[in-house]
DNA sequence: GTTGACCTTCCCATTAGAGGAAGGATCATA
DNA sequence: TATGATCCTTCCTCTAATGGGAAGGTCAAC
């Protein structure tokens, strides 16, 4: 299978899939004459692994740690966890980061009247101290 | 006052101030002779609006926006709250689609058993489909 | 006069790709 | 057989907002 079709059969852009190819996340056999990558299932079933895993806003480099998890037999999955755990206080911590600009963004919003005023207490606050 | 100085003052590094200057955010005089930016108490104003506006996830175009509407003693606050509502949305979007990525990573975490056995409910997940 | 602490510009690295150019390969059709 | 369309390849540049560091000018103190 083509790469063309690998894009369309996982979802990825073929530009994406290049570049994990060029990561060595994977690795589809080349057709020695055409220098064409070739996809089996398997490589699909890596890239479809590795898109779950972005969309859960794991890196690169836990991608590729975890991928290689995926790949042995004999892992534990203690260390899926860890890796796993990890990220999830990642997340945690840049949720409530998030969450607190948020609320204070929300506040000066509902304090600015919106008129043709020149008042606002958004850029006041920008402005204080 | 040069420009480390306005570093100590502001809390930018100086590699954000001449950056900021790079893109004319701020105009700090220059010393003809020497080629060094000189701030005045009005520069160090307009850092200090733009490491907040910066902290609140503004991009630096937005700041260059806000940053035009402080300089003008005429504005409306309505431009001003029309910017920042654009904002929230994009800062309560971000924070939904965290939250949401946090939970199902939560859940595949606590059914991970974290021993020395291969079987990992969160390498599954990640293979499903 | 030299050391050290400033300042300048310029180039490279980061993340995870997107966009596009230049050129080779494959296939259908005229 | 020639042409065009659609693949594929590599390579270069761009993104956002800095950080790191090199090479070189400036200035005050010793």
């Amino acid at each position: 299978m083509l790469i063309g079709e690998a894009s369309k059969q996982t979802g990825l852009s073929t530009k994406t899939i290049r570049f994990y190819s060029d990561l060595d996340l994977i690795a589809p056999r080349r057709d020695p004459f055409t220098g064409y990558r070739s996809f089996t299932e398997k490589d699909l079933a890596k890239l479809r692994f590795l898109k779950k895993a972005r969309q859960l806003e794991f890196s690169i480099k836990d991608c590729a740690e975890l991928l290689s998890l995926f790949d042995q037999p004999d892992r534990s999955s203690l260390y899926v966890k860890i890796i796993a755990s990890k990220k999830l206080k990642e997340l945690d911590a840049k949720a409530n980061e998030l969450n607190s600009l948020r609320n204070q963004l929300k506040v000066l919003i509902e304090r600015c009247p919106g008129d043709h005023q020149p008042d606002c207490p958004i850029l006041e606050a920008l402005a204080d101290e």
